[in-house]
DNA sequence: GTGGTCTAGACCACC
DNA sequence: GTGGTCTAGACCACT
């Protein structure tokens, strides 16, 4: 468990939103699963040798973006699909389409692009 | 030609670099053409109300990830496709991964995100 | 440390290329190590009695290339191997390619050239 | 023989170091054979619309540094090897040196490289 | 007119 | 102390 994540000191942004987006990013990839337990709050503040008040809002980010569900007593655990707030896969959606524009216009087909989306971008 | 760009001073990330961006969309989308001359460092300098040093760093960020070429006595131009680095190739093609992982963990299929692709998301 | 770098006025190139050039140079041949802190840009500045925005730009172009890092409020450092952009490596390939071309032209042959490679030049 | 060289006005060098420098190069890579006729003078300025004292100086600088000799009244013609002068070849040896110096801090090894100096960097 | 370089000096955030 | 950004303004070379 140790090592799940890490703060980047170059990082311009603020920790708790590094905190926050990489835990998004272990929930969404399937790396951490539906309803398991995320580290506590004093646990990974001394891992990190950071303030418990910074990972509080990190988890309270997550929470408010449907990424996760506290708790109260027991902890922190990683929330379901379908949780998330609309404005979010729209941003998603406006995010790939400008992602395939640039790409397209480095030279890359269509159909290249599709193999990424399939996930045999290596095949 | 007045208000290609803008810029946002509760955006925290710096002037040159908003400025940067704003470009390359520009360019990346069309909207801006190959061999297209871009407003004059002077003169987006006075009508952003902002020094001219940065409207230049702004520039040769551009130029330096292969968007735009300069034309010393000439002006900057938007520069052809293909002249885009590798790394920038590598990491488009990594970022769309992710967002797609996380638009099927929010339930959208694979079928949907492909018409994104085509540009045909609205139909 | 004093004179680590120097600058030729009568170098038509801009200050702040010579210099990252000067530090690519040192860095690339071992002078400066891994991780190794270079002058700050205060100290440089006044020891070569030049603008500290000079130096700036220099260090910019530096990291930029991958030869460098740096670590606000810390300082810039030497960067290590391998992270170095994979065009500079095919320009250098290129280069390696014409400086033997002519040197068999001017008779060297085959043999000789390996020695300088394997840096037995002087044996 | 059209566009045997060409010059670019974003190179900072003089043209008619540019025009040396790519002469120096077709002959040594074997595009131009020893003894072959240089384009005239005259026939070279009118195609790149330059002043013929400026094509005059490229050819006396190329003949300086041995890579080429004229015979007035019939033009300048491609050298022979041998000629050229030995501090080119120490240049030379220098500068291979250096390329070899940074292409290994690179992570390339002494094998690929050697594979690059006997031609045979594509097999 | 254009871009490019450089100086002088201020202000910020971080350590 | 450190690097990073930005301003104001000068000077150059080139078109």
């Amino acid at each position: 468990m140790t090592g799940l994540v890490t703060i980047n000191s170059r990082d311009p942004r603020p920790i708790y939103e590094q905190l926050a987006e990489s835990f998004r990013r272990l929930i969404v990839s399937g790396a951490i699963a539906p309803d398991e337990r995320l580290p506590s709050v004093r646990e990974l503040a001394q891992q990190l040798a950071i303030n418990p008040n910074t990972i509080q809002r990190a988890y309270r980010e997550l929470e408010a973006a449907g990424y996760s569900y506290s708790v109260p007593g027991k902890g922190n655990f990683a929330g379901a699909r379908h949780e998330v707030d609309e404005s979010r896969r729209r941003e998603l959606v406006s995010q790939l389409e400008e992602t395939v524009r640039e790409l397209r216009y480095l030279g890359v087909d269509e159909e290249e692009i599709g193999r990424y989306i399939s996930g045999k971008g290596d095949e």
